[in-house]
DNA sequence: CTCATTTCAGTGAAACTGACATCA
DNA sequence: CTGATGTCAGTTGCACTGAAATGA
């Protein structure tokens, strides 16, 4: 009999399963995936990023997001303009209908993470935040 | 300005794929991928489980848990045996590479989990863990 | 020259839908 | 008959590696 094994990673996932599969059912009428949707998310914070910086930021590599941010732009959500300061990099930005994505799907997904939390009080909800961003930061370092 | 939006959502999200990352580093030289270690570690908890429930608990459709056990069948870490009791379904159980895979890559995936809760007292993982169960609690129910 | 960024080409794992057969 | 299970077939999005071109 081994120990009990890295059960907090699994509930991680676990949680992380769940909030796709409300996610996914969400956006299927949109014709956005997830991953898609995440970086409209991160873009919709932090606009003029490049295709390299999304991809570490979502610890994947510059080619997988380049397809991800292809099928963005085939599906007219987001923007590509060259970067006039720096002739190689390529910033991304929200198109119209990207926000108009965002606005959309949002309260959907506000409605997602309020049932994550249902019986959560504020202190444990700020308590739950704080504590993921300690894992992120973490993991990171 | 829109609001914040579900930021719980994404910090699960960020704190899940920096665990994937390690976790798939840690993998790679197994030959075994993330989605195939986390049924590992599920049927090492209940073995005898079937396709259909590992679908279940993993949100996905029984076609892709179908695919994801014939690619673990193939690598030999689990045995498929019909039900005698119930002649269509098929119970699945860890071989003897599969626990040995296991008991391999478990202290590296207790190392990383060990990683994300640095500087985390006992109280504040228990904490963790219990709010991350009632997540998971409240999006499938 | 070195490094970062982007792109092209090829590959593989993972998920879906649809359809079908089997069996309690 | 109904429902659950398993399987076959086809498709798609996502991620990887390797390689090459561009530019600070």
């Amino acid at each position: 009999m081994t120990a009990t094994g890295p059960t907090l990673l699994y509930a991680v996932k676990q949680v992380e399963l769940a909030v796709r599969a409300h996610l996914d059912e969400l956006l299927r009428p949109t014709g956005c995936t997830v991953p898609q949707w995440t970086a409209l998310t991160v873009l919709s914070r932090r606009e003029g990023l490049t295709g390299a910086e999304l991809a570490r930021n979502a610890f994947v590599s510059p080619q997988a997001m380049g397809d991800l941010l292809a099928a963005l732009e085939r599906g007219r959500w987001i923007t590509r303009t060259p970067d006039p300061a720096h002739g190689r990099r390529v910033l991304i930005g929200l198109s119209d209908e990207g926000r108009r994505l965002l606005a959309t799907v949002g309260p959907g997904a506000d409605a997602v993470e309020q049932r994550m939390v249902d019986g959560f009080d504020p202190d444990e909800q700020a308590a739950l935040r704080a504590m993921l961003n300690r894992c992120r930061t973490n993991l990171v370092s």
